[in-house]
DNA sequence: TATTTATATAGATATTTTTCTATATGATGG
DNA sequence: CCATCATATAGAAAAATATCTATATAAATA
């Protein structure tokens, strides 16, 4: 079972901005509308609009229309999948690189 | 106790490039030298060097000078904070900034 | 002491990211 | 069917990032 680096980093990175991991705070106690979500930040909407896209994309939140509205919410299975994937990253076990391609630090 | 989003952010942010985060699968198992990390890399020594300093910037990693090596840890403390981050930015409750400031998503 | 080895720093360039304004799309209601 | 509301897209500008080459520093060794 090796570990899926490229799909980690991108969660990774889909969080390495401040508004964003607000955002899934905001989030974690239920679905919100985007217009709702937009009052909790100081930035436009076509602002706050791309940062909900590239959490969607990276699959940490889902995307619901009903009319004119869109509804997020957070995906429990890929935040399972992030706390997983820093343990396994982080944690000494024989998974770690080293202990595949030769190198000598055990 | 609120929440370091700050923090946390500065966190991922230093995770959000796939090299950064070999390098701390490689180091999950122990300490190595800079030069010995290097050798799981296609990148010149600069360019690795400048990864390093970002992870040790960010606390993820520590440095130990030994002669003419560097050595280079996991911080296993500011994983373990990264780990409850995650979970309090992610998971419901009473922490959650809807409730602090009058939303009206619960 | 001169050379080699390990690492860091400086500076340049290309790419990516964040944010904005302006505009488009698409649903709702009068 | 026209105006309004929620959201997305396009395009531009500024800032940040990743990488490289060249060079500096500092320790070890011949």
């Amino acid at each position: 079972m090796d570990i899926n680096f490229a799909k980690g980093t991108s969660l990774f990175k889909a969080l390495s901005d401040e508004t964003r991991v607000r955002i899934i705070h905001i989030l974690s106690c239920g679905e919100l509308c985007a217009c709702d979500i937009l009052l909790y930040f100081d930035l436009t909407q076509p602002t706050l609009s791309h940062h909900l896209s590239l959490l969607v994309e990276a699959g940490l939140v889902t995307a619901r229309s009903e009319g004119k509205w869109v509804y997020y919410q957070l995906s429990k299975k890929m935040f399972t999948f992030l706390e997983n994937f820093v343990k396994e990253v982080s944690h000494d076990s024989d998974t770690c690189l080293c202990n595949k391609s030769g190198g000598n630090c055990k």
